[in-house]
RNA sequence: CGCGGGGUGGAGCAGUUGGCAGCUCGUCGGGCUCAUAACCCGAAGGUCGUAAGUUCGAGUCUUACCCCCGCAACCA
């Protein structure tokens, strides 16, 4: 009645959704009676240093998508790894007085521990120096040859003699080599080219006939106007100037340069054009890729190519995330705002810090990491919000009833009925929203649940039910704030999964079926559960002026 | 120069077919006592970057301009 168009345009923007979800659904299973997969990755990682915390919001995006899906019941696959070849590696290992392969090998290490203790939850992790991956890569170069898709010619740039190093016009400092501050000078060498111009016009009419290929839509505009429209340059997929590479089975003085090894670890990993291609045959193409903004041209334009050179389907969605940056601009050591998630997971916990990078990820901006953001959600959201929530109905049904959970017994009022209600609908919007791909505002529509069940508190005022002796009351309103809490722990648990269980297990939900994500449209099914006897706070409030001191010495003293 | 994004009450953000300007945090006042100095209610605070245009009506569309960020092709 206050707002009704709001409402209109919200209902009917589920509903569009809800209908091209089912229409999906349903033609895949009519066509594999099969359970829907779902295939993601994320990118494989350049290993030349420690991973950000930019790394790890990328990782725990597609971590919280996987569970997401696996929630609803599909049969998903989540691929990550590293990206080991190229010259910085080499110069790396060299400098560390280690072979290339050494290093990236207790890079890859470095980067499982991580994830291990992130709890990615992961099915493969590819390193682009695996002879699964090299092999096939000779093979489609070899393919792209005989089939003239690449050609020999001479990469022309400015090179920097002692540095042995081509650089851009744009990398230059002051017109010289942006690493040693000396002349550049032209020079060109025999490279390899892949022919990307044949292709540019079947990559604008496939972006044209398919809305969903690219996230956020300004990244396709970028794309055409910048790049494809102003006339595609065919890419340089060789390099003879270092060799820490794959090499070029029918040239070897040549290594496979970059993006054509980088960008097929996707299929690679799945078993393309291997032995047991299986993978590939069930999952490809993929669902989702999700990429940083800083490589979307190379998963936009390149990568397409790629596939329909090889003639094979291309990605549904390819999702390019803006950046975690600092207040004062990008992490850098020098500017002494570089934190780690490490750091953050030992003094916050895994859930919290998790939370706080999906959420604070605006669509399209950057999002910024502070201390003071971070505490600020940590104690509203989390412990005010959310854990206080818990803890004083938990506290509730002790005091009223023993710990015993009374059983659904209708909607004695309005107000029961209304929250009943919000409940679901809030469930729908956060899945329409989420299958956006739009997490952070997915993330507040159950903050909204969160706080419309702390208000149900004080209209119901279960105190003064109790005093007056409204038994019926005082029960529907127990079972209400019980049933949202399991309905928060179901909706928080893809990238929350500890503080579910927390909960479920405070308020004594042990049923599978109570459980799943198909009985978020429950309202009544919660029956003999008992809550423990002295809730458990899930988080402790933090002092705000000790917790921005800390993590700022932390991102000093490096 | 070109392209893309952003410019919304003190801070951070949402605002998807144009229709009385929203959310979180903060501030001030009130309420409640189940709970973690928490929770709930109310208030103050915005000429929605600037200027013009289209329209009965524009944060939302058009044009010009200003400021910030990114991209500008092979470092990933």
């Amino acid at each position: 009645m206050v707002n009704n168009k709001k409402i209109t345009q919200t209902t009917s923007k589920i509903y569009k959704n809800v209908i091209n979800y089912a229409i999906r659904e349903t033609k895949i299973k009519g066509r594999l009676e099969l359970k829907r997969t779902f295939y993601l990755t994320t990118p494989i990682y350049y290993p030349s240093g420690k991973f950000h915390i930019g790394t790890a919001y990328t990782t725990v995006l597609a971590d919280a998508i996987k569970r997401y899906h696996l929630l609803k019941g599909e049969d998903v696959y989540l691929l990550t790894g590293t990206d080991e070849h190229g010259q910085k590696i080499q110069e790396k290992a060299e400098s560390l007085g280690k072979t290339p392969k050494e290093y990236v090998d207790e890079m890859a290490v470095m980067a499982k521990e991580l994830w291990k203790k992130m709890k990615i939850e992961y099915d493969d992790f590819i390193q682009t120096t695996e002879p699964r991956h090299e092999k096939i890569v000779q093979k489609i170069f070899d393919y792209f040859m005989e089939k003239g898709d690449i050609y020999k010619g001479e990469y022309k740039g400015l090179y920097c003699v002692p540095c042995e190093t081509f650089f851009t016009q744009s990398q230059l400092v002051n017109g010289k080599c942006p690493d040693c501050g000396r002349e550049v000078r032209e020079a060109s060498e025999e490279a390899y080219f892949f022919n990307m111009k044949k292709y540019a016009n079947r990559l604008l009419k496939y972006y044209e006939d398919h809305p969903n290929f690219i996230k956020p839509d300004y990244m396709k505009t970028e794309m055409i106007n910048n790049f494809i429209k102003p006339g595609l340059e065919d890419l340089c997929v060789s390099r003879t100037t270092f060799d820490w590479g794959i090499k070029v089975l029918k040239d070897p003085k040549h290594v496979v340069y970059v993006w054509l090894d980088a960008l097929t670890n996707y299929i690679t990993a799945l078993g393309f054009w291997s032995e047991d291609d299986s993978k590939f045959k069930k999952y490809w193409p993929a669902n989702l890729h999700i990429v940083g903004k800083d490589i979307a041209r190379f998963h936009l334009i390149y990568w397409p190519i790629f596939l329909m050179a090889l003639d094979l389907p291309l990605p549904e969605t390819i999702l390019a995330h803006n950046w975690i940056v600092m207040k004062d601009g990008k992490m850098s050591k020098s500017k002494g705002n570089v934190i780690y998630p490490e750091e953050l997971i030992d003094r916050y916990g895994l859930d919290a810090t998790k939370y706080f990078l999906l959420r604070e990820m605006p669509v399209s901006q950057d999002g910024v990491f502070s201390p003071e953001s971070f505490v600020e959600r940590y104690n509203s959201d989390l412990c005010n919000d959310l854990s206080n929530l818990l803890n004083r109905t938990v506290s509730m049904v002790n005091k009223y009833f023993e710990g015993k959970v009374p059983e659904y017994n209708g909607t004695p009022n309005e107000v029961d009925k209304e929250l009943e209600e919000f409940a679901i609908s809030q469930a729908k919007k956060f899945e329409e929203i989420f299958n956006n791909y739009e997490i952070a505002n997915s993330i507040q529509e159950i903050w909204n649940l969160v706080s419309r069940t702390n208000k149900y508190i004080d209209e119901t005022a279960p105190w003064a039910l109790a005093k007056e002796n409204q038994q019926s009351k005082l029960q529907s309103c127990m079972y209400h704030l019980i049933e949202n809490l399991r309905k928060i722990a179901i909706l928080i648990r893809p990238f929350m999964l500890e503080t579910s269980d927390n909960i479920l297990r405070q308020i004594g939900i042990q049923n599978e079926n109570l459980i799943s994500w198909q009985s978020l449209n429950d309202y009544d099914k919660i029956k003999n559960v008992k809550v423990i006897e002295k809730g458990e706070p899930i988080f402790m409030r933090v002092n705000v002026d000790e917790e921005i001191e800390y993590m700022q010495d932390l991102m000093k003293n490096r």
